[in-house]
DNA sequence: AATAGCACTCCGGCCGATAGAGTGCCAACT
DNA sequence: AGTTGGCACTCTATCGGCCGGAGTGCTATT
């Protein structure tokens, strides 16, 4: 590709985030830094729609990028101000403080992410799968219930109330803690559903009630699923390019859905480390093609520990945003590794 | 109020209802089963319209009930059909399977609530204050992690991780479980905090660490508040009167900030037994005038735990409305109630 | 008291004309 | 050969005007 494309692309590209509407050759030759005629600019423009980056909606309209136009400028053409980025790392660092709890930190995260786009924030916490029992043990609350904590071999932290035979002191309570806990240790929760059922059966520890409830949780234990959460939607219906009602509303049953945002999620946790952009049909996404999504993975303890970015329209300026998203998913990432 | 008055207006109401745009003479004369020329109905609504029941959007259109309209209507021109109310009740009953999980009950009743009205679901899980500390636990998770388990007198469970000294045994730790479940057993947080600033001060117990992070939690619990969460939002995109932006706008934020909502379900939670209906401006949410909510309060073992209902727009079939969130919280509490 | 008739009002949809923006192509220029 | 100016053409968005429909309020009538 000429330079002289490359540089009309992103000038197209550039006026195109700005205004939203679709540009011509006179506006373009006016308003930038090109020293070129109408006519020429249009020779360029003709040349890049034959290519595909360029396209008009109708005869008499000016042109705007495709999805592949603003591919390309992502790629290829943008630069991202160095100092911008030291800046927003700086601002995102200070303005934000340190809390202790995970789920504070990332509303925290997200809500910058939204203030400073003012685009919708996502935030997905990566569950790893509960495979084996590390450790269960049995706490007494009070004369009716027990709270049972199980710990998976991946240090993830599951609670669940059980009620308390009446007869049951809390020696005993601690004895058949210590059982349960060497008899299930390091199985699989499969493995664990089958020794409770045999306990059950022989009734060694003669506390059946609890055994039951027990049971039932092996069974359908709280699912290993990432979740998805979403913040300053509401944001989005600002934006006139959602002015009209059939937009907005495709928007948000994909968020109800989830379904296809978590495909979108699983795949950023799996790519390597760095900033992922989806513009419009990139990410497969039906009805959406108006809409762009930038991800970033965030980390701790060397273990990806989820993703978080925001939605944005399509016409979004990409030099600012992807910076924004890297910097918030950093410093999450420095916080949550650096603070346990 | 005259009877041939009440009855009109009824009509009213009940084509306003249907077609959603304001009703004419004419159009009323034919419509229904009274026996009324265009012209003696237009004197009866023109009483209304003075008695503020109606309104005329311009002056050669119809007439529509204003809020207090759709009021009256409500509470004494409804009449709501005992047939349904059985069939929904037993629906309901028979369509939801039972879990034990409190969230998947609540899940299942909003999803309910949405698939049969067709509008946004909203449940709130009433947190009752934090005020005294019943028990306290530490639970050894691992060489690096402590489990912090703190009861409250409302019988209120909170979780904390804790880092953990690597010399501290096991045995070392449920003595000091022990020491602190006595020195901090009810009191209520304020205390709990002096109690332990002096703790740390001594160091008796030789874990100053562990106590920091106690007293850290002490001065920052999960608040008790109520929650809000809300299902089922992309279906008022689907109705007609959603279809300006700003509308949607106003009522998306007010979704996002909950402040305002939260007040109106604490009024529910706090009034009597029973379905409350919020229409247009009465709920007090600015910008919302388009709206109605429709909430009542579940409840299981003698104590409030929440709120449920939907939002949906002010033209709703309060009738059919009305008898579903009713049943919907009735077999919520059945269920929570019984359950546990 | 109810009704029929009538004049009046207002909204919404449907032209038709116009201005504006932009393109494509051709011929001229460097 | 690449660039430029000119020109005819096209398409859209907008504005004003013009009805037809629906509905009201008032008045005279039964």
């Amino acid at each position: 590709m000429k330079e002289r494309h490359e540089f009309i692309l992103g000038e197209v590209v550039k006026a195109y985030l700005d205004t939203g509407q679709a540009v011509g050759s006179r506006a373009l030759s006016e308003r930038g830094d090109l020293e070129l005629s109408p006519a020429s600019i249009r020779n360029a423009m003709a040349d890049l729609e034959r290519m595909g980056l360029l396209c008009s909606p109708h005869t008499s309209a000016g042109r705007k990028p495709t999805d592949s136009g603003l591919r390309y400028f992502v790629d290829s053409l943008m630069v991202v101000d160095a100092n911008l980025h030291n800046h927003l790392s700086a601002s995102i660092s200070s303005h934000l403080n340190l809390k202790r709890d995970i789920n504070q930190v990332l509303q925290q995260a997200t809500d910058e992410l939204v203030s400073l786009t003012r685009f919708a924030g996502l935030v997905s916490v990566h569950e790893p799968d509960f495979s084996r029992i590390e450790k269960i043990e049995l706490v007494p609350i009070s004369t009716e219930q027990i709270l049972a904590v199980i710990v998976s071999s991946e240090g993830k932290v599951q609670n669940r109330l059980v009620r308390r035979d009446a007869q049951l002191s809390d020696g005993r309570l601690s004895e058949i803690s210590r059982s349960l806990s060497e008899l299930l240790s390091h199985c699989s929760l499969e493995e664990a559903r089958e020794r409770l059922i045999r306990e059950i059966d022989h009734d060694r520890l003669r506390i059946r009630q609890l055994l039951e409830e027990l049971k039932q949780w092996a069974e359908n234990p709280t699912k290993g699923k990432s979740d998805l959460i979403f913040s300053g939607q509401s944001q989005l219906l600002k934006m006139p390019e959602f002015g009209v009602i059939e937009t907005v509303r495709s928007l948000f049953t994909a968020f109800e859905e989830k379904e296809d945002l978590l495909k979108l999620v699983e795949q950023v946790e799996q790519s390597e480390h760095g900033v992922k952009v989806f513009i419009g049909h990139e990410h497969a996404l039906i009805d959406m093609d108006e809409v762009s999504v930038v991800l970033s993975r965030y980390e701790g303890e060397g273990r990806v520990l989820g993703t978080l970015g925001v939605i944005g329209p399509k016409r979004m300026h990409y030099e600012r945003v992807l910076p924004i998203v890297d910097c918030t998913a950093r410093w999450v990432s420095r916080v949550l590794g650096g603070n346990r």
